[in-house]
DNA sequence: ATCAAATAGTTCGATATCAAATTATCTGAT
DNA sequence: ATCAGATAATTTGATATCGAACTATTTGAT
């Protein structure tokens, strides 16, 4: 295997072949059509997978998926002692609650979550972060932010701002 | 189940916490932290599933998933007749060869693709295109693009320049 | 010419996901 | 008060992915 030197592990080195020459490949092959919406939506992805790749890094720092770590960082971010339900947890983060399920059974086997029973729906569960998961979920999170921040490092204030304005429009 | 109402299949209607709600949370949990940069790569991340949406529900009319549909298309670009390896396949969308041999497994299966040994290097294998697999390309491609400029509407053209360049920047 | 090391593709084992089925509990109409 | 239907979480079965091990070739140093 190895692929003849680039692309390690897929979402690691990463890249592909590059945008511009897909976008001329599909002048030659099909000069009927104007390729460059793909142009856009490929830098799009391109984009994502460079911060996802560089958010997983951090969170592997605290020997988390990237699964893991979103819900602790969902957790942490309604408050010291605020629970949700694995339901609202999926809905969160637009998972299945099966996957949830897993997400949480190693949560609680690394002591990060725990799982209380609600008095008031026996057939509901609360989701709490324990000290540990507390403690570890305010640590990532700073190293978190920072590892945006490098991502966004190359823009100023005005481009961030208008990054987003026109992100919010793909699609609306 | 069904978490409240929203949030069915996780990739399919999507959405989760709306972004505004999630930077109030991190202001009142943490003042001392500036969330600004996760409302930036969070609108990016939401763009992208919605852009990955939408071109998945266009493969889908054709049968196929993202997967099968991104290497139909790689080899499609390449032109009438060339091949690629699983490697340079592998490669070129940033996938293991493993996990390339089971696409190629499933689309030769359907009779879109055919593995060519290669006379020169008895280890490796060309990938070409069958005539169907060329045909629903050729096909897709269209509905593709026409979904993706769809995903586009809201910007006029400078605007996507504009968004191409500040993407450009973002990890760089 | 030989053979160790590199390379191409596949297979294997583990894991994460989804959708559907399952179990337990709650709700609301009668 | 009962019970059919809704709801919460889990379990199950299927699939796609990864990394590592494997098999078959090729390459390159001697």
């Amino acid at each position: 295997m190895s692929q003849d030197s680039r692309a390690k592990s897929p979402a690691e080195s990463a890249q592909g072949a590059a945008l511009e020459t897909i976008l001329q490949q599909w002048k030659r092959e099909r000069p009927d059509l104007d390729p460059s919406p793909m142009a856009v939506c490929g830098a799009l992805r391109r984009a994502n997978d460079r911060v996802r790749t560089a958010v997983e890094g951090n969170a592997a720092k605290g020997g988390l998926d990237g699964a893991g770590f979103d819900v602790l960082l969902t957790l942490r971010r309604q408050g010291k002692g605020e629970t949700l339900t694995p339901s609202e947890l999926a809905g969160e983060m637009m998972l299945s609650t099966s996957a949830m399920t897993n997400r949480l059974d190693r949560l609680e086997k690394r002591g990060l979550v725990e799982r209380r029973s609600d008095p008031k729906d026996r057939r509901s569960l609360k989701i709490a972060l324990t000290e540990d998961g507390f403690a570890l979920a305010d640590s990532l999170v700073l190293s978190h932010l920072a590892v945006e921040e490098e991502m966004l490092a190359p823009l100023d204030t005005a481009e961030r701002e208008e990054l987003k304005r026109l992100l919010a429009k793909v699609g609306a």
